[in-house]
DNA sequence: TAGCCTACCTGTAACGTTTCAGATTTGGGA
DNA sequence: TCCCAAATCTGAAACGTTACAGGTAGGCTA
């Protein structure tokens, strides 16, 4: 004879037990459960625990009483496949900002904002060789998320169009400039890098350049260079350019070119860095061209995670919160999802002179 | 009169378009759409589908040629709610390890390997207050995933020991000394405390100290010992603890304690650390010291991301390549959960000496 | 007394999939 | 010619949830 038992229990549900191998494996509680042991339908249980109308208020408070008693709740797939709801957030990024806890943190951020709330966060990333449109798509045609979340935002952002036809709620990290009103968190690059010119000014710097985003494809490095170039006329300084590298390049060619820049005769003595990892191979190239920061060259840079001032204590440095940025985001698309209007859910995040300890 | 029309199509399935404002939703295909279409039923279908052997292999061509030009994919709440397969794969992580790219690095493996399959991947940090069994029992509760990553692995580690009960397959970065054979991925900190004595005592060094991880609790902690000692004890040279502070300690107290030893009279004068973060922390500290590294003391640290060597080249490094360790770890859970032995899914990087460029 | 409203509750169907237990067809052997 | 097995295919049921269209009881009005 076979050792499992099979029985049918009260509730019509088959309890499955295997006699000394699996430990009680416990049945987990559907609303067919509460509704037996309330004596209710399944329908007016569902009601009872949304706080329905038409429930009255002692059947409420038994029903939710005993789906709080056995630990009931409610199963996901059910939901998603009678209501469409997924219950899902999804960050897509591009596997490149590794560097120095950008996407870590924007993940924290997110994270602590869902876990007060029945959304499970998903992360997507794709690398920067494929099309960045793909995992959009990919989510859109399978319904796999109610909600988005994405950096890298471009001026003319084809996912941001995408998804606002397809009517799917989102929030950027970046603005874009398309006419499209959206959630998004931006941190304020223009202040970042006028301020950043603004304090090399200060130390009396007066040829000073930038190690900007990769050009004009990501919506920062316009902000980044208008704030540069304001700054630059008003304080009549000249602007050196770097050509042959970006943000994105590897911190080895960072390193290199920046060496060979500095050992050459126009080579600016005030740099603005919108990367903390930028910023350790610059410093790399600058010391390596013989040159010493705060004295024959002074860097300010952005930095995502503390750690530029125990780098080179010299260096200028602003803070960007991510971790910040993802709980804003997480809270825009949610509202979205909620239907608040778009313009009620952009917010900006001004740079944060580092304090020294 | 309503503006909208509603239609049913030939798959039984209800049309609403909106005149003019929805751009043309199109509804998703299932089954029912295909076997329409080929004038089969639903189950033939899904048989089909999945390359089932009592299908006609000209049945079988056609399904499948209609399903990949309709785009078919299936419903994950479908499956879900009849297989009870979830296929996701949930990362477990404290939010405490951000900073450095340890998380993000680990998610891009994961998400590469992961990419391939069915499979999505959730993210669960939690904080270091929190009970690290929480999201774990969550988890297995809900039934929200079919496998789970997870760092911070303890010697006797209770997740490992509920989630083996609970037959749920898992992987973890780090080993455990429970007697249980499951799924690992780990570093072997033992080879990288053992080889970093090494060449400190290969520099002369002789009074030699280690920043590890946090005592017993994590295992690579006894890892590093073990290597550590071991080489201390061939080499007859002397240790000198660090008390009150390790790897999880802030930044800003590492350097703070680290200035208050290096200025003391039983100052080491080679260095082990095990983090590339608590390592500009730890060099911060040195100098305030008024020591230089390489000449005054020498460091070897364990690096996640390509930093240390920018930051002070003197600083002998190994590479821990974490996102391997994400590759791994997927293919691993997704091994156990097709059934292999979890003996079989046991692996081990070895240090690699970071060459310079 | 009938009629009707309100307050509360209920069964059935449906979402898309897979499983179960057949049903149908085909071909071959007797 | 008949029957059986193999090869294919099929409908119904079920997973857990919510929406829809009722149902019932009690009280109030006319």
């Amino acid at each position: 004879m076979d050792d499992r038992l099979i029985m049918k229990n009260k509730t019509g549900n088959q309890i499955l037990r295997d006699a000394a191998i699996a430990p009680a494996e416990a049945e987990r509680p559907t609303l067919k459960t509460i509704a037996f042991m309330a004596g209710l339908g399944v329908t007016t249980v569902s009601r009872a625990l949304k706080d329905a109308p038409e429930i009255g208020q002692a059947t409420k408070n038994r029903v939710q009483l005993i789906a709080k008693q056995i630990g009931y709740r409610p199963n996901r797939a059910g939901v998603r496949l009678r209501t469409g709801k997924t219950n899902v957030i999804s960050l897509v990024l591009n596997a490149q900002s590794s560097i120095m806890g950008l996407t870590s943190n924007m993940v924290y951020g997110i994270s602590e904002v869902l876990s007060q709330t029945p959304y499970h966060l998903t992360v997507t990333p794709y690398s920067l060789e494929n099309d960045p449109m793909q995992p959009i798509r990919y989510i859109v045609e399978t319904g796999s998320a109610d909600g988005i979340i994405m950096s890298r935002t471009e001026p003319d952002d084809p996912r941001v169009r995408y998804l606002t036809e397809h009517g799917i709620p989102f929030a950027t990290h970046g603005r874009t400039e398309m006419g499209i009103e959206h959630p998004y968190h931006d941190f304020d690059n223009e202040a970042f890098a006028y301020l950043s010119v603004k304090s090399l000014l200060a130390k009396g710097r007066r040829k000073i350049a930038m190690l900007a985003g990769p050009s004009p494809a990501v919506t920062y490095y316009r902000h980044l260079d208008r704030g540069f170039s304001r700054a630059i006329e008003e304080g009549s300084a000249a602007a050196v350019a770097f050509s042959g590298v970006d943000v994105d390049t590897s911190l080895g060619r960072i390193r290199d070119r920046m060496e060979e820049i500095m050992s050459g005769s126009n080579r600016p003595d005030g740099i603005v860095c919108c990367s903390g990892g930028a910023a350790i191979a610059l410093v790399a190239g600058i010391e390596a061209a013989g040159l010493k920061i705060g004295e024959d060259v002074d860097l300010v840079s952005k930095q995502s995670t503390d750690v530029l001032q125990w780098f080179r204590p010299q260096i200028i440095v602003f803070n960007e919160d991510v971790r910040h940025a993802g709980r804003e985001l997480a809270r825009a698309v949610l509202r979205r999802i909620a239907g608040v209007d778009a313009r009620e859910l952009q917010s900006l995040s001004y740079p944060d002179e580092h304090e020294l300890r």
